[in-house]
DNA sequence: GCCAGAAAGGTGCATATACTCGCAATTGCG
DNA sequence: CGCAATTGCGAGTATATGCACCTTTCTGGC
C-alpha cells in the first residue's frame, strides 16, 4: 500500500503535522479537562516553572511562539492568577513569573497530563515516541529567525 | 545526552508537537507567501481537489478539524472566490466545492510549496520523513470521535 | 547632555480552532 | 400522516497564532 511512495512528497508534511496536532491537543484537552487547564495553558505554566521568571520575549523565544500570541496566551493565566506580569529593571521589559496558585494548578493537572502521556506512550511505544521527540527538535530548529526573514 | 531519558514522559509530547508545528507552519507560510495563500489554505483547498465537491462534515472529519472551524476556514476562500458553498439535496447540507480561480490558486502556490516540502525533506531525509509521516497517521487516530466524548 | 537608532511591548486586525446553543430539514415510528 | 428524535449547520464566545504599526525606554555616538 506504501510502498509506491518513492518520495513522501505526495503529503504535505506541514498539513499531516498540523492535522495531528488537532488530534493529539484534542485528547490532551480532554483528559486535562476536569484540571480547568487547557494543554496549551498547562504547556505554559510548566514552561515557566522549569525556566523560572523570565523575559516576555525570552519565554517566546523559547516556545518558538510569537511574542505578542505569548502576551495573549498568558492574558486568561493572569486573569485566574496563576501568573503575574511586573514590569523589569529595565522599564521597557515584562517579567513573567508564576504564582503560588500556578504552581498548585500544575500540581492538581499533573496526574492528568501523566495519564494522556501515558497513553499516547502505550499507544506508539517507547521506540517510536522518542523518535518522533528527536525528529520534532529537528523540525523545530527550522523555524525561521523573526526579523532575519525580511532583513533577507 | 539523551541516554539519561529512561521514559520521555519528562517531555510533553503534545507541547512539543505544538512547538513544531508552529515553527513549520511558518516555514511553510513563509515560503508560500508570495502566491498569497497560507498553508492552512493550500492544504484545504489540496484536500478538495483530491475529494472533490464534499459535504461540509465530510470534510471536517477528513481533516480532523471542528465543522464549525473548516466553516469559518473557508471564509476567506469563498471570499476570494476560490472554493463555493451551495446547499445539497438534502437542504440541511452544503456542498463545498473548488472553483477554477481555486484550481488556479492551487497550480500556482503548488512550486512554492514543492519548495518547502524539498527543504524539509533535505533537511530531515527522506527516510526519518517517512517514519514521521507513518507516526503522525498513527497520532491522528488518536483523535477522540466527536460526540463519543460526552455520550461516554 | 542630546538625539538617532535599537530594543521591548502593546494594539488592531486577520486567521485558526473548538465548544455551546439554537434552528431548520429529515427520518423513523406508530 | 404526524410528531419526536436525529442530523447538518450557523452564530456567539473564548483561546491560539502571527503580522503591521505604534509607543516607550534604553544605548551609543557626538
Amino acid at each position: 500500500m506504501s510502498s509506491d511512495h518513492p518520495t513522501p512528497l505526495a503529503a504535505c508534511a506541514c498539513g499531516r503535522l498540523r492535522r495531528a496536532t488537532r488530534a493529539l491537543t484534542q485528547l490532551y484537552d480532554d483528559v486535562l479537562a476536569p484540571s480547568g487547564l487547557r494543554l496549551t495553558q498547562f504547556s505554559l505554566l510548566r514552561t515557566l516553572a522549569r525556566e523560572g521568571t523570565s523575559r516576555m520575549s525570552d519565554l517566546a523565544n523559547i516556545l518558538l511562539l510569537d511574542r505578542t500570541a505569548l502576551s495573549r496566551n498568558l492574558d486568561p493565566l493572569v486573569l485566574r492568577g496563576f501568573v503575574a506580569i511586573v514590569p523589569g529593571r529595565d522599564a521597557r521589559t515584562r517579567e513573567v513569573s508564576l504564582t503560588r496558585a500556578g504552581e498548585k494548578a500544575i500540581r492538581g493537572a499533573e496526574p492528568h497530563w501523566k495519564r494522556a502521556q501515558a497513553r499516547v506512550a502505550a499507544e506508539l511505544g517507547t521506540t517510536k515516541l522518542n523518535s518522533l521527540i528527536a525528529t520534532l527538535r529537528e523540525i523545530e530548529a527550522l523555524h525561521p529567525d523573526p526579523g532575519v526573514r525580511e532583513g533577507r
